[in-house]
DNA sequence: GTAGGGCTATGA
DNA sequence: TCATAGCCCTAC
């Protein structure tokens, strides 16, 4: 802590963007000092240099507020030294002040986020300028790469929720990760295009009803990011009449079917004869040859599960045994026994059932990794299932897996939710009341690993906060690390605890994204307690 | 015959 | 459009 010329001290760092954000709420100030973000040290919000004033308010735009401001810094410095000569309102900073909800005087104890965690999963809003963090793929940015403005926004704007689709998260946090993502899951819609719609056609009519991989896979025809299943739901939509014949004895049922193809097709989505004839298609689509689908009764589940304690796994064995399951095949009761009895099946010695989730191609990036990792993903919970004996499935059935979702999907540090609560992006303040913010967990997976290498190190004895090596210049992966490092998951608050906090002078700390930056853009003081203040960052940009 | 894992019908 | 679960394919 260095002193001014009038004795008073002020900080030893520039200001970073942290400064601003935990400066002290003028509706409810805090009863303590800020400390820094990152090394702890106390430092006075009053202690801001005048030539520090004066460079912000250089900065801040000068529109009518930021007249007001400055008309008002000058009336108090001329107010304050015409009258007693003291400099207290000199070294009163007159920042942009914090956005104050009108008429808050009710919700005044308003809980504030712990400002330092509450942008930790989000980029700054020119991301596109800074080097990628992505874990698995940074981005390479050349000396004359350009960053265009709309690419900027597409970053900003994203409806990409990877980073939210997380299955290695505690009970306690799922609320919260599940508010999120209702909130920002929200896939644009992929109409089908009349071109798409013939390929359809045109594929049914090639390799029948059913096959709907086949016609996707299929070079002839071309589909803009569709799954199978996105194949059979427009067919059901286009064709209900070939589609399924609705239950005989049930005319309800075939109402509904009906009723809700009227409800969401567009008169022309209903493809007739003669739409068929003017795509060459003349014979009636081949039917699939596969069995329909029976529901189990509560007697066949209970047949199934007296025959397992009686013959173990040999399903064949359980199904000549029991007449009520003389329909199913063994695959099918083992299929059944699989999915009702997990704990049984597992214990069994037997892998769980794997989860499927079909995505087109650019939604899921690389269909043949994603399977890859899907198929690791089910060894690795066949093991934990086999020695918790718990259940995986059915201890979370509402969870996207790790790998076939995008979850698997790398971290991306350009994918952010649109808001970002305090680097100036308007925020839904209606919002932020109920719904809580989240962090992704592969920061806290950074701050532990740092933590613990700051703690070995003795070449860093002074506890000194140690950027991540340079010469990896990515993150760390997230999700493999935190769940399999029952450590971290110990001593780091859970995301339920973060969000839970109640007493507003309470602030984690945790590394700065800005520290990161830093140090992969090569600085020499990263070591050291210097931070990327906004003035650098600009300049480098 | 069984296990692993993918495909897709069904209904919301 | 999606989640669920019944059905299916393939390797061993």
């Amino acid at each position: 802590m260095a002193s001014n010329p009038q004795g008073k001290d002020v900080q030893a760092y520039p200001p970073t963007s942290l400064d601003f954000i935990n400066r002290p709420n003028p509706v409810e100030p805090l009863a303590a000092p800020p400390k820094h973000p990152l090394h702890g040290a106390s430092h006075l919000h009053s202690a801001y240099t005048h030539d520090l004033r004066r460079l912000l308010l250089d900065r801040v735009p000068r529109d009518a507020a930021g007249e007001a401001a400055a008309k008002r810094l000058r009336s108090e410095d001329e107010g304050s030294s015409r009258s007693n000569g003291t400099s207290q309102a000199r070294d009163l900073p007159s920042l942009p002040r914090l956005p104050v909800r009108s008429g808050s005087g009710s919700k005044a104890s308003r809980r504030r986020l712990p400002p330092t965690l509450s942008g930790l999963h989000q980029p700054p809003p020119d991301a596109g300028l800074l080097p990628s963090i992505s874990v698995q793929h940074p981005r390479q940015q050349t000396p004359d790469a350009q960053v265009s403005p709309s690419e900027v926004k597409v970053a900003g704007t994203s409806n990409d929720t990877s980073y939210l689709e997380r299955n290695d998260c505690s009970e306690a946090e799922k609320p919260a990760l599940s508010a999120v993502k209702s909130r920002s899951k929200k896939p644009a819609k992929n109409k089908w295009s009349e071109q798409e719609t013939a390929d359809l056609l045109k594929g049914v009519a090639k390799f029948g009803i059913g096959s709907w991989s086949k016609i996707l896979k299929c070079e002839e025809f071309s589909f803009n990011r569709r799954t199978a299943l996105d194949l059979k739901d427009r067919f059901r939509v286009c064709c209900p009449e070939h589609y399924r014949k609705p239950k005989a004895q049930s005319q309800s049922q075939h109402d509904n079917i009906e009723g809700s193809v009227n409800k969401y097709a567009k008169p022309n989505d209903r493809k007739g004869a003669s739409d068929l004839a003017r795509l060459g298609i003349e014979q009636p689509f081949q039917k699939s040859t596969r069995r329909s689908r029976h529901g189990y009764t509560k007697e066949q589940d209970d047949a199934l599960y007296r025959g397992f304690l009686e013959h173990g796994k040999s399903w064949a064995a359980i199904q000549k045994d029991e007449k009520v399951l003389a329909e199913r095949t063994p695959t099918d009761l083992r299929d059944r026994f699989r999915l009702k009895y997990p704990k049984e099946y597992a214990a069994a010695g037997l892998a769980p059932r794997p989860e499927v989730f079909p995505q087109p191609p650019d939604r899921g990036s690389q269909a043949a990794d994603t399977r890859d990792s899907s198929a690791n993903r089910d060894k690795s919970t066949s093991e934990a299932t086999a020695n918790t004996d718990v259940p995986v499935r059915s201890e979370q059935p509402h969870l996207q897996p790790a790998d076939s979702s995008p979850a698997s999907r790398p971290y991306d540090p350009h994918v952010s939710l649109p808001n970002d609560v305090f680097l100036g992006i308007p925020a839904d303040d209606e919002d932020m009341d109920t719904e809580p913010l989240t962090l992704d967990r592969g920061i806290l997976d950074w701050a532990f690993e740092t933590t613990k290498l700051n703690n070995q190190e003795s070449s860093n004895s002074r506890g000194e906060y140690a950027p991540p090596p340079r010469a990896s210049g990515t993150m760390p992966a997230s999700s493999s690390s935190f769940s399999n490092t029952g450590n971290a998951s110990a001593l780091l608050p859970s995301l339920a605890t973060i969000t839970a906090v109640s007493d507003d002078s309470e602030q984690l700390e945790l590394p700065s994204l800005m520290q990161y930056f830093s140090s992969i853009e090569g600085d020499s003081r990263s070591g050291g307690n210097s931070f990327l203040s906004f003035e650098e960052l600009l300049s480098q940009s």
